[in-house]
DNA sequence: TTTT
DNA sequence: TTTT
């Protein structure tokens, strides 16, 4: 039976968005993302951290390149996905990452340079098919 | 500044909870659950199916305990929490859980015992604290 | 600034999906959608049902009318709409809708005549928009 | 059957919020909030703005006095419930509001007067509750 | 009635 | 590695 996986999110990205483009051109971006939660110990603030691993694909990928910069403060939503890889030392891990289906810049108008702030993953993806037709034009 | 992390799924439970007990008698709950997805792939069906290390601590724990079995399809809210650990061979490794926050039975009436099914986090807890106190009692 | 706008239900339907066509051949179904939740009050069960006013558009709307019926259950993502209206006596009244982007039906693999349970609304758009094509074609 | 009614909002306040206090010294704040889109339409960036009406009950409330005002950016989670009533004709008329559950204040630590920044109803009653009994105090 |  |  189909069931729901969903992830979202509220954070800034710690990093610049990383992309790497697969064959058939496909882009891939991925950055980290923190969310931060504070509560009370013992009558004192703690602040804890966890870090998130986002991965866009195709056009996701290519708006996030523009868009998102490191310490940007982004809405993700997205779905769960863990995969395994074998490491540098050929032991096998494991890892999950945010497959991000779109995002919303939050913030300040003064944030952006642009005012295009919410992505789809399939507005993004029709976009990048279009471009990618128009690239491969034969003139 | 404070962040959301949030995580939605609805998913069928893979085993039994398990159930551990931890110093100051708390008690903690996990098992995997199944979130699947079914696209199309070149005209065929194809089914993908993820699985999510579900933790539920306290009062939530004991709740799980009692009302979620293998198989049963369940809506969960909670949060990523990623952690590292050492494997029996010492080697560094990292999971990624979803702590859960609350969770609801889904299914048809005759799948239930009792008529409780939806369970908060704090609920249990408050209830989890009152049976520990009366636990407690020195009579 | 863009803003977030997300409405996550799990509930039965009351009726079954009515379609309307509007000009262009668009189609729209809607249905209402319930939500119980179960509390104590004085030491007794209580279960308060909350009623949602569910529309879907285009694509989204012809699945509906193929896969929902009244009774079932089914997992629903969408936004608020609040409009005004007239009603036959000429008052303005607001409602508050709930539009669909995507619903998963819920429940056990007997109760379906089919495996396409997840449907989201470009999705069923590109089918849709596929379709109309289809019948506007001179032959 | 238990379900799941949940609304997930990013907007800006349109007012302050508005407290008053029922019977029993129970405190309701409520406000409108703003949630933007912006789409293109022939070309042209359209903005099309949601408004919602958010309730927030007893400790939540007095919380959401303190630290929400017009024009701020929050994270709203909570229910939808709609209710009826009579406008000063007489006539029967219905609202939908969101319940809010919990919230959390968007934005830069130059918009904070303190950094509490999230805030749980349960916790919130919490406090509510101890700060209501230590006011009864007969000393 | 917000914000960008 | 972010932010407040």
């Amino acid at each position: 039976m189909s069931g729901i996986n969903k992830v979202i999110l509220v954070g800034h990205l710690g990093k610049d968005p990383e992309i790497r483009y697969l064959e058939g051109n496909v882009s891939v971006a991925s950055f980290p993302l923190a969310t931060s939660e504070t509560f009370n110990k013992d009558g004192r603030k703690v602040e804890q951290t966890e870090w998130h691993n986002i991965v866009m694909w195709r056009g996701l990928a290519d708006v996030a390149a523009k868009y998102l910069q490191k310490g940007k403060l982004v809405y993700i939503e997205g779905k769960l996905r863990t995969r395994s890889f074998e490491d540098k030392t050929g032991i096998k891990k494991y890892t999950t990452e945010i497959v991000a289906e779109n995002f919303t810049v939050l913030g300040r108008k003064s944030d952006f340079d642009d005012n295009k702030q919410t992505v789809k993953s399939e507005d993004a993806d029709a976009d990048y098919d279009r471009s990618t037709e128009a690239d491969n034009l034969p003139f």
